[in-house]
RNA sequence: GCGCGCGUAGCUCAAUCGGAUAGAGCAUCGGUCUUCGAAGCCGAGGGUUGGGGGUUCAAGUCCCUCCGCGCGCGCCA
């Protein structure tokens, strides 16, 4: 029986639904158990659509496969939807979309929602995104955990599900209380502290700290000079006496001393005024409600590893405890020799309390990929003990989406001429640069729309153009591969890039505004006029549009950004090719508002699926 | 040594559970603005999908093997 929203779906979930009614009628099987194959047509000459079950089916059904598909494509209900189904090659059976069902779907999904349709589940997902250390500067890597984790938020909330964005900060444990403990003996004013004085500070700390017994041992094997061998030997009691300061100062941070906690939480406020000044910079929904650091878990560590000793799954090991799997040497080590925990003790806590506590059926970390077989450990050890369960017994899915480095023109991790790494906010400085001098040199053309707008406003412009750059520049590649950072492509206003997708929708609302119309942001222009599709163009522009709902869709699944990027930028080419094909403003009535109707719904769709990526849409550029 | 990831056009990248002739962008070359924003549109050239073997109606995709590059591997995070 078809729903009551059934003309609200779109073609190839309509499709998927009559196709696997057809096969379950024609073999005897239940539909559940009938995967219909509907794909695009990757040909046009073949249709839109073409369902591929009949090959894979007929073996193990004992038919031919063109046989099997003639008697689908004879059974198929496509009523309302497409034209006569044709069977074509070794059982290809190939499906044209109906002029008036594609016209009516349109209709259909011109409202806020866009054809989405909210996901009705009662478990949160988690998204853990940015993960910033206390007392440094964010880097390249941090764009990438931050832009697409927020990305990844952002269509699961478009999808109606309740996201926690977790920023499991750094803000604990041995390198922070060194940090604190060299800052507090020379006395630092921790009130007039920045970020780079704090960078400055956490390195040096971090050298004092470095101890190296191995150059000491080849400074002897090697037979250094004795001036030599004695300046390693210093060295080593330097940071041996810089550890054990650091040491006792995590002590009595962890003991809870009142004024070593003002001052850790100084450092802390310090790196983040910068996170979310970035933050606004990115265009990024990140606040101090998302911050939820190491420390949070500092009294959650103690329970976890009784919990895996009192379960068994853990046992010691040279005076550490770790836990073993069946299928690998290695080991997780979850408690120091020293009693001390470890970072995977702190993310064992941090799944328990995200899938029971924060209710998540989905946790999905956003970190770098070289961290890959720590969270594969983690989670196995997860699951082994069971707090992969929410409180009402369903799994939770837990994944680590690693992503690649952001590489320089060398092929090496990005780093400045003098060989440091690369900071976010010079980078994103840069790429706000680039932006703006684009649009400047623009706006300078008298007949440019930009033309004429103040300072302010072209700033404001070049800033969402540069990181439009750069975000959409990561976001549309595949989130495991390593690229290179080239800001020269990434602000063309050429070709597959952000500034690409902006100029069609700022144009298309130009279109909107010299008809007349208002045009409000999430709202049709003109929800009423009737929508013909007749010209090719127009029909390609239709299939664009209507496949928007299932690739948000896709993207939540799959956890793979560059699908909206690819979606948006065939969605902006097949309006450039109708909007070269079909006069919009000089058409003819009714033509001329049915053509506008699908430029706004083409529009919006644009700077629905942008803001999805955490890019805006300037009305102008 | 063990494990993981990646090799696709000159460059940067796509390719849905294995589907029809492997597609885009950049660069190159050629068309196209006195007509809605030419940041556009239309077209051309460019490929042994790292090599070899296998599975099948069908392989860039799955399996085996070799080569190359990157990353990770017990008391840091």
């Amino acid at each position: 029986m078809a729903q009551p929203s059934d003309e609200l779906l779109d073609p190839a979930t309509m499709l998927d639904r009559r196709f696997r009614a057809a096969i379950s009628s024609v073999l005897g099987i239940v539909p559940e158990a009938c995967d219909p194959q509907v794909r695009p047509s990757g040909d046009p000459r073949h249709g839109d659509f073409q369902s591929n079950a009949a090959m894979s089916l007929a073996k193990s059904h004992g038919m031919k496969p063109r046989e099997l598909a003639e008697r689908i494509a004879r059974t198929v209900d496509l009523a309302g939807i497409a034209l006569a189904p044709e069977v074509a090659g070794p059982g290809f059976i190939n499906i044209r979309l109906d002029a008036g069902a594609l016209a009516s779907m349109l209709e259909g999904m011109d409202d806020a929602r866009l054809g989405i349709v909210p996901q009705r589940r009662i478990h949160a997902v988690t998204i853990d995104l940015c993960g910033v250390n206390v007392a440094k500067q964010m880097h390249v890597g941090h764009l990438r955990a931050t832009i697409i984790g927020d990305c990844l938020a952002r269509v699961h909330e478009r999808l109606g599900r309740k996201v926690h964005r977790e920023n499991h900060l750094g803000d604990w444990g041995l390198p922070i209380a060194m940090t604190l403990a060299a800052l507090r003996r020379r006395g630092a004013d921790l009130d007039r502290l920045t970020l780079p004085d704090l960078n400055v500070a956490y390195r040096a700390a971090q050298a004092a700290g470095a101890d190296d017994p191995g150059g000491l041992a080849a400074a002897r094997a090697t037979g250094c000079g004795p001036h030599r061998i004695a300046e390693l030997e210093a060295q080593h009691e330097g940071a041996r006496a810089a550890v054990e300061e650091a040491k006792s100062t995590l002590l009595r941070l962890q003991a809870g001393d009142a004024e070593l906690l003002r001052d850790w939480r100084k450092i802390v406020d310090c790196t983040m005024r910068e996170v979310f000044e970035t933050a606004v910079i990115l265009n990024v929904r990140l606040g101090p409600e998302h911050s939820r650091g190491e420390s949070f878990y500092r009294d959650r560590l103690g329970i976890v590893v009784e919990d895996f000793l009192e379960s068994g799954l853990a046992t010691e090991d040279a005076g550490a405890i770790v836990v073993r799997f069946a299928d690998r040497e290695r080991p997780l080590l979850i408690r120091k020799s020293d009693g001390g925990f470890l970072y995977a003790t702190t993310d064992l806590a941090a799944v328990r309390f995200r899938v029971q506590e924060l209710d998540s059926d989905r946790v999905v970390y956003v970190v770098d990929a070289r961290q890959r077989d720590h969270f594969k450990d983690v989670f196995d050890a997860c699951r082994l003990i069971g707090w992969d369960r929410t409180s009402d017994g369903e799994r939770s899915e837990l994944v680590h989406l690693g992503f690649g480095a952001v590489l320089g023109a060398d092929k090496r991790p990005l780093k400045t001429r003098s060989g440091e790494n690369v900071t976010l906010a010079s980078l994103l400085a840069e790429a706000v640069a680039r932006g703006e001098e684009e649009v400047r040199a623009r706006a300078a053309d008298p007949d440019a729309a930009t033309h004429g707008l103040s300072d302010p406003e072209l700033h404001a412009i070049g800033r969402a153009v540069g990181i439009a750059a750069v975000k959409y520049a990561d976001l549309s590649l595949e989130v495991s591969r390593d690229y290179v950072f080239d800001l020269d492509r990434m602000v063309s206003f050429q070709g597959d890039t952000g500034p690409y997708i902006q100029y069609a929708h700022a144009r298309i609302r130009s279109i909107l505004v010299k008809a007349g119309l208002e045009v409000p942001v999430d709202r049709p222009a003109l929800p009423d006029a009737p929508i013909a599709v007749a010209a090719p163009s127009e029909r390609d522009l239709a299939l664009a549009l209507l496949a928007y709902a299932g690739v948000v869709e896709d993207v939540a699944r799959t956890l793979e950004p560059s699908r909206l990027c690819a979606f948006l930028h065939r969605l902006a080419n097949a309006f450039n090719a109708f909007y070269h094909d079909c006069p919009v403003l000089k058409a003819d009535e009714p033509t001329r508002s049915s053509r506008l109707r699908l430029s706004d719904l083409t529009r919006r769709v644009l700077a629905d699926g942008l803001a999805l990526l955490g890019i805006e849409s300037p009305a102008r550029m």
